[in-house]
DNA sequence: TATGTAATTTCGATTTCCGGAAACGGTAGG
DNA sequence: CCTACCGTTTCCGGAAATCGAAATTACATA
């Protein structure tokens, strides 16, 4: 029999990835495909994990979610939801600064989601909203947050089929790795044109926690208009501010 | 030796949530003591989780928090927070049928934190702010939430130590879990002079994602003024509004 | 430096877990 | 009805993880 390479613990900690990743449901074929597992064992883990509440099934379905036990912690943990707070006004320090959108997104499923939104009171039109989603592999803040992640996630993510909006669109994971070497180097991301056309985006990593990267602060407009300021200079500003962003918050939480 | 009672999945958890409900950081005593485990025992299962990424300690001092893998485990399961931009305008209607403040609390940490709040226009002065937190012991929308826990968790709650913010505030265990019994079955919690004096408020429970209860509707006012309306008028208003509010969300969300 | 507490390591006996394979029941589709 | 797939349960033997207790080491702080 082949040797062991791996504890229980890291196979029950793959299989919970795999059942959040899925987000709504995933048959125990799947887990066992995704874990790398063979059918009767990822039974008996999920089963286990079932037991204590990590994982459930759905109602009447033999699809698996995350448990109600895991689902509490997420709110025990108290993820940073006071952000928004104390982010608006350093926000709207670069709103003014540079006239164009600001915004705060952070990690949710395999996506980003915008949380926060400032813009120039004369904008009218904006390419984000509170709430919308944008893949990871085409915005700047999906490339900052993802550049801070561990290499299994980013496995992931960059393995998942992505979708090419414009002909700028990067969607070759060699190619998207070297971008997200670049951005942990520099702790800066840059989207231009790859999403919406005519759009060019900037944005830097938010470790709200000191520690890690779920967030992001981006600054979003049209790349005419958007161009007429170096990027270094974009840079710098909005690192400084999420500097002292970051700076309010803990200062806050303690 | 005695024979284990317990699969070790179910100490790892057990370890997980008292670093998680800790907050800012857990020694390893503490750990021993809170999943009650002997001192080497606890040394080993919290190195296991640290190896695989759901522990971490933090920099430089020997106290635990939740680990990157683990905080990105929560991201990704978390529920698009777009909750709060659907609610308002039921909310609304219920601040205008009322004449009273409305609100949403969510779980944080061993306590309840409010996330979103109407009021009527002419009202300056509110009980509630977004980002406050408040007791679950002593508010309606913390015993709504508190009701749908698991044993586990309410046993922690009920065992921490209480304050008595007024006369009426009840601290005592088990008068509660009756209390939180009676939510149960009726879906419908009030707090009735045992947080700030003068003040009435009711609440239900809202099952987001149609499973599990994270977030409670609230409605809160001088108790003068709400007693002039029956409390199970109110009681029908919330619970209508609760559903047809999670209606919209789950519809949102396919 | 002394002293107590916390953290970490060691130990052997015991239990659990693993992969592989095989068998059985249910269910959906042809 | 038959077939194919999925989920579930069972068996095995060997490898690995687990347990509590006790011993050792590190860290405070007086």
């Amino acid at each position: 029999m082949m040797p062991r390479s791996e504890t229980p613990l890291g196979r029950y900690v793959r299989i919970i990835e795999a059942v959040g990743a899925a987000g709504d449901g995933i048959r125990l074929s799947e887990i066992a495909r995704a874990a790398d597992l063979q059918a009767g064992t990822a039974h008996r883990l999920v089963s286990s994990l079932k037991e204590v509440g990590l994982l459930e099934t759905v109602e009447g379905t033999r699809l698996y979610v995350l448990g109600h036990r895991l689902m509490r912690l997420l709110h025990v943990a108290a993820l940073p939801s006071n952000v928004v707070l104390i982010a608006r006004p350093f926000m709207r320090e670069l709103v003014s600064e540079f006239g164009e959108t600001v915004f705060i997104a952070r990690l949710a499923g395999t996506a980003v989601e915008t949380v926060a939104l400032e813009q120039p009171d004369e904008d009218y039109r904006s390419f984000v909203h509170p709430g919308r989603e944008f893949p990871m592999h085409a915005t700047a803040t999906g490339k900052s947050i993802l550049a801070f992640q561990d290499s299994d996630f980013v496995d992931r993510i960059l393995s998942m089929p992505m979708a090419r909006f414009t002909e700028n669109t990067c969607v070759e994971a060699e190619a998207l790795r070297a971008q997200l070497e670049e951005v942990r180097r520099t702790e800066f991301a840059v989207c231009d044109n790859e999403m919406d056309l005519g759009v060019l985006s900037y944005a830097c990593p938010l470790k709200l926690d000191g520690r890690n990267v779920f967030h992001a602060l981006g600054i979003v407009g049209f790349g005419e208009r958007m161009r007429q300021v170096p990027s270094e200079t974009v840079r710098q500003a909005i690192a400084a501010t999420a500097a002292r962003m970051i700076a309010k918050a803990t200062e806050h939480a303690s």
